[in-house]
DNA sequence: CCACAAACTAAGCGATTGCTTAGTAATAAT
DNA sequence: ATTATTACTAAGCAATCGCTTAGTTTGTGG
């Protein structure tokens, strides 16, 4: 017995997440997501609360994204570390902007508001790095040769190159970034 | 036949680059700078400008405390590659802050304003870029083993490894990093 | 001592920020 | 058709943004 809503909220935060992913948090205004989203402050606000609750909703949605475009394929992976290269270079393609890079929406949160991100934020955030990292050393784990040091260690290696490789990915060309992943991989 | 200034430019603008260091450019308002720099909103004005010029001397500033700390320490070491895993060690200690680390000052600027950034600011960090390399291809020369393809790559690598340490060093534990830095060099 | 130039203080400018609210339109049960 | 409930539009809120300006203080040359 009431008014019926006139977009779909999945729809509206998808376009959100991509505004706050050019742009980061703090330079993306409420009027720059209402144009972006198509629908009033009003019903922003009556749906996620405030910019904030945009914002959340905004990277539960880059999580999902991330994790069919990018983990469920290494996830599937059968050729060990190769699969986790592959999972490198499906990045680039997966954060490809305009000219050079958007980087990881995560990341480029965690670079921007730092330690005084909210903690609901840092959680998901962390959150999805654990479970990169396990599925990194599941695939690791799949040379039998190595003990479970050696796999820790290199998986925080590949963890810390993946950051790289957000943030690189802004602002080097192509051949660095290749060449970075290339190496990246050689010793392992 | 006039007033003197209450204050040394030089000094206000170290303390003004230390702000944006932490915080990042939108973040620092103008009255957070007449806090940390003591002077006037009038003083500040009359010597750069506006923000965006308290800012490009804030990038100054921080390049020569860079060049000093750390881009003299390489390029005086005379162990070759080992002095390059040495930089990336002083890094940690130079961007250290109260938990985690600050970063790169210049990596944080082109990681926020990204694209849009100006592009007098953005010439002065490719320029230290540049320069960074540079000293890395000298010491990977050294090993007079390795061709000139191969240290350009290996130059990209270590690039990019950077922006990498100093994201990362901003989220992950003293462990993690050393980790990342004890892995990226054990290919060269 | 006077006059002038530069550096200070502090108030306030218009624009934009995140957010709210008053008033209207649409829907569905009675 | 009436009524209740929700969603819409659009105007506007206080606070803050970067920046300016009027008025005062300070220092030096004549």
């Amino acid at each position: 017995m009431a008014r019926k809503k006139e977009y779909i909220e999945e729809e509206v935060i998808e376009k959100a997440m991509h505004l706050f992913w050019r742009n980061g948090y703090e330079t993306t205004s409420v009027r720059m997501l209402e144009k972006e989203m198509g629908i009033n402050q009003f019903s922003m606000y009556s749906s996620f609360g405030n910019k904030h609750g945009v914002f959340l909703e905004s990277i539960k949605c880059y999580k999902k994204k991330a994790r069919q475009e990018l983990i469920d394929k290494l996830k599937q992976s059968t050729n060990g570390i190769e699969g986790i290269k592959e999972y490198f270079y499906n990045f680039i393609e997966f954060s490809k902007d305009a000219k050079l890079n958007k980087g990881c929406l995560l990341t480029n949160t965690v670079n921007e508001l730092g330690e005084q991100a909210d903690a609901v934020i840092i959680s998901e955030i962390v959150k999805f790095a654990t479970d990169v990292k396990a599925h990194i050393i599941e695939k690791l784990e799949t040379d039998k040769e190595k003990d479970l040091e050696t796999i820790d260690k290199q998986a925080n290696y590949l963890m810390v190159a993946l950051q790289g490789l957000s943030v690189a990915s802004k602002m080097f060309e192509r051949q660095q970034i290749e060449d970075f992943i290339e190496c990246t991989f050689e010793s392992l």
